[in-house]
DNA sequence: AGCACGCCGACT
DNA sequence: GTCGGCGTGCTC
């Protein structure tokens, strides 16, 4: 057993501090790190990882620095600090690491622990290289003492070649990791000790896929700035299918042929299997992945990988930016535009925005890709801080599709449905022609609303102020806000009425009934989070698309993420209007961009795509845009709206949320807060309101909305503000610096 | 967040 | 007379 503690003592006096600061992951409600004296003779750096005395407990923490800043919760009596307790063994957290975490913590105004905990894999810090022992049949002849089962003769066949763990023998031979080391305990396996593992090492060296002068271009100058090794930051605009992966591919191939560190960050990793294999079929290996379905063994190891240096390219969710990279020569956020990358609870934070943050801090470059950039990052690239790199043709030569509207005023569909006969006619031909068709809706389950025909009565959650969607594959009632779900009741739960239920509006699956009367011979693929069991699913039912396997594919916005279906030649979309009514900020831009996405499913092989929107509103701007197939007008329209406004990117918001388990006392707090708010021509707080969802997992929400100009410091006046008022009894302070989601 | 201290109800 | 409820308060 290696020690990975040096005691006070054992390290001979060098550089001592006098004091240090000392960052703690962990929920404490400090704004920055906490202040220990040194004792004599050990020797610490920023970066070490310590164990610190806090109250009765022993917490692991990381030296911040060593300089006595003006900490606001800095201990009265500074003679009785105490001492850091012991100094661990463990890589050393870079200076551009811990800046980011300042950063973030000070920006979203998350406790400062709270921050440091997302940088910190507590096993891997506490027990590195654990040794992998492997398992070996023995030369024979075997002992006779033994009983050979049919069990142990599976795992002794399995064992005659290379070494294997326990678990990867077990399931070789299906048996069980118990029988190996029972059978090397009798002596019929030798053990072994492996080397560790090492993380896939990718070929940075082989030959990349021809590219077309537009992508050559924009991949040399990717190029010159990882050489340059400066921060600055680059946007991929090019339309779905223009080739933006192959361009930033050639990106971190020199980043990995200078020998450093890539991060390649996606919304949510677990639904690009495809991603993954054009990654491998470039450089032979599949990345390291980071997200929340790795394995904690597996973290651990990553982590670790990641931290000295032998993990070269990690592709990750959100998380991964706060990974503690050796060597890191370039980071790419692909699809900058997903609303996923915005962190709602916890720690609110948007991920490109803290992505910028590191390459800066590192000083290297970063590329933004997406297909329609968010208008954050187009104003960015108007004021001259983001250089824009433009891949204006689809590759390979295959044209757009055409987009229609379907307008359902005009041709409305028969009562009870929902597919217009345009939409109906535009599928019937494509499957006549041995074609696919997508009918998208952003709407899971069967219906969105149940209302009793007698009585009126709103099946709505009982702890949520939403109302419950039915699924009827599962025969329940749910709330998409909390997880409750019961039983779809036979009778009204108010007044008793029998068969009097009905339900209001569509989801998918009740798309998908329609589809199966309306198309009965048609094989037909329904694409949910609610219906597909994870990734793996995912991707099955993606694969058998792909074979030509389903005829019709009526989905959520699962479907959305980039894939390449070549015989899919129409898409419906059945609600176009969902998303951009509700008084959200983005509600346009969101639409415009699940739009532009879903539309770039169609047609990309040699088949000419035809996109089909149905809307109440065809008038709208954002379909206008999508039907005239002019992206620069609806960003023009967009900009000029949130000008007018001035909304973020032109202005700033920030909300403080309440919440209470008393309705009473959420909103006496919010007024106590609104009565001490900022005022003033550049600075506004609205509010207090009831949230939106007012009423969530039985709290009582209310929301105050600070709205300032852009040249006012957001969190500077936040932590003016709310230092003003404490929280008292069950009413909790929620802050989100640029909220992106309005419900 | 933890883990204290601290002041009021049902048990050996 | 104690065990234990969770309400305030502190931790460098």
């Amino acid at each position: 057993m290696p020690e990975h503690h040096t005691r006070p003592g054992s390290v001979a006096s060098g550089d001592i501090l006098q004091t240090v600061r000392v960052g703690l992951p962990s929920n404490l409600p400090f704004a920055g790190p906490l202040t220990y004296a040194v004792p004599e003779g050990l020797a610490l750096a920023p970066g070490d990882w310590v164990e610190v005395p806090l109250g009765k407990r022993v917490l692991v923490g990381v030296v911040w620095d060593d300089t006595e800043g003006d900490d606001p919760d800095a201990p009265v009596n500074a003679a009785k600090l105490k001492s850091v307790a012991a100094k661990l063994d463990a890589p050393r957290m870079r200076e551009p690491l811990r800046r980011v975490i300042d950063w973030v913590a000070a920006y979203t105004l998350a406790p400062h622990g709270l921050v440091l905990r997302m940088a910190v894999h507590m096993p891997a810090i506490l027990q590195p290289d654990a040794p992998r022992v492997a398992f070996r049949a023995i030369l024979p002849p075997l002992p006779e003492d033994v009983r050979i089962t049919a069990a142990r003769s599976r795992v002794l066949e399995a064992a005659q070649h290379e070494p294997l763990s326990a678990n990867d023998l077990a399931e070789k031979a299906q048996s069980s990791p118990a029988v190996v080391r029972a059978m090397a305990d009798a002596g019929l396996l030798q053990r072994v000790t492996l080397e560790p593992a090492k993380p896939p090492t990718p070929d940075s060296q082989r030959p990349g896929p021809a590219l077309s002068p537009e992508q050559e271009a924009a991949a040399a100058h990717l190029i010159a700035g990882v050489e340059d090794r400066a921060f600055r930051v680059d946007v991929l605009d090019g339309v779905t299918g223009s080739g933006k992966t192959e361009v930033y591919f050639e990106a971190i191939a020199a980043a990995l042929n200078a020998g450093g560190q890539v991060l390649v960050l996606l919304p949510e990793i677990a639904l690009t299997a495809q991603w993954l294999d054009r990654f491998q079929q470039r450089f032979g290996v599949f990345p390291t992945a980071w997200h929340s379905e790795v394995s904690p063994p597996n973290r651990r190891r990553t982590w670790r990988w990641v931290a000295d240096g032998a993990a070269r390219i990690v592709v990750g969710a959100r998380s991964a930016l706060f990974l503690p990279y050796r060597d890191l020569r370039l980071i790419v956020v692909d699809e900058e535009h997903d609303q996923a990358f915005k962190q709602e609870d916890g720690v609110r934070y948007h991920a490109r925005d803290i992505a910028i943050v590191r390459a800066q801090m590192e000083g290297v470059p970063i590329c933004l890709a997406s297909a329609t950039p968010s208008l954050e990052t187009v104003a960015n690239i108007d004021r001259g801080r983001f250089h824009r790199l433009s891949l204006p043709q689809r590759h390979g030569g295959a044209s757009m599709p055409t987009v229609e509207i379907c307008d359902l005023i005009q041709t409305p569909p028969p009562r009870g449905q929902w597919i217009a006969p345009p939409l109906v006619d535009a599928v019937t031909q494509a499957l006549a022609d041995g074609e696919q068709a997508l009918l998208f809706l952003n709407r899971r389950g069967y219906a969105p609303m149940t209302l009793c025909r007698t009585c009126g009565h709103r099946f709505a959650c009982p702890s949520c102020s939403a109302w419950l969607v039915e699924h009827r594959y599962t025969g329940r009632l749910q709330c998409h806000h909390c997880g409750h779900q019961e039983r779809v009741p036979s009778a009204c739960s108010s007044c008793n009425a029998t068969e009097s239920l009905a339900a209001c509006g569509p989801g998918v699956e009740r798309i998908a009934e329609e589809v199966a009367e309306r198309w009965p011979d048609a094989r037909v693929a329904v694409m949910s989070s609610d219906l597909l069991q994870g990734p793996q699913a995912v991707r099955e039912l993606i694969d058998s698309i792909g074979r030509h396997e389903v005829d019709l594919i009526v989905g959520t916005q699962l479907i959305a993420k980039g894939h390449h279906f070549p015989m899919l030649t129409v898409v419906g979309v059945v609600d176009a209007d969902l998303g951009l009514a509700g008084g959200d900020l983005r509600a346009a831009e969101r639409t415009f961009q699940l739009l532009t996405q879903v539309s770039g499913r169609a047609g990309r092989a040699e088949r000419p795509g035809r996109v089909l929107l149905q809307t109440v509103e065809p008038t709208q701007p954002v379909l206008k845009a999508l039907v005239a197939g002019d992206r620069d007008a609806f960003y023009r329209a967009e900009q000029a709206a949130r000008q007018d406004a001035g909304m973020p990117p032109y202005g700033r918001l920030a909300a403080v949320i309440i919440s209470a388990s008393d309705l009473g006392a959420a909103m006496e707090f919010g007024q106590k807060l609104a009565a001490i708010a900022p005022f003033g021509p550049d600075i506004r707080v609205l509010g207090p309101a009831p949230a939106p969802l007012a009423l969530i997992r039985g709290r009582h929400r209310v929301r105050l909305l600070l709205h300032a100009k852009r040249s006012v410091n957001v969190p500077a006046a936040l932590r003016d503000w709310l230092a003003g008022a404490k929280t008292t009894g069950s009413v909790r302070l929620a802050v989100d610096v640029d909220p992106y989601n309005f419900l």
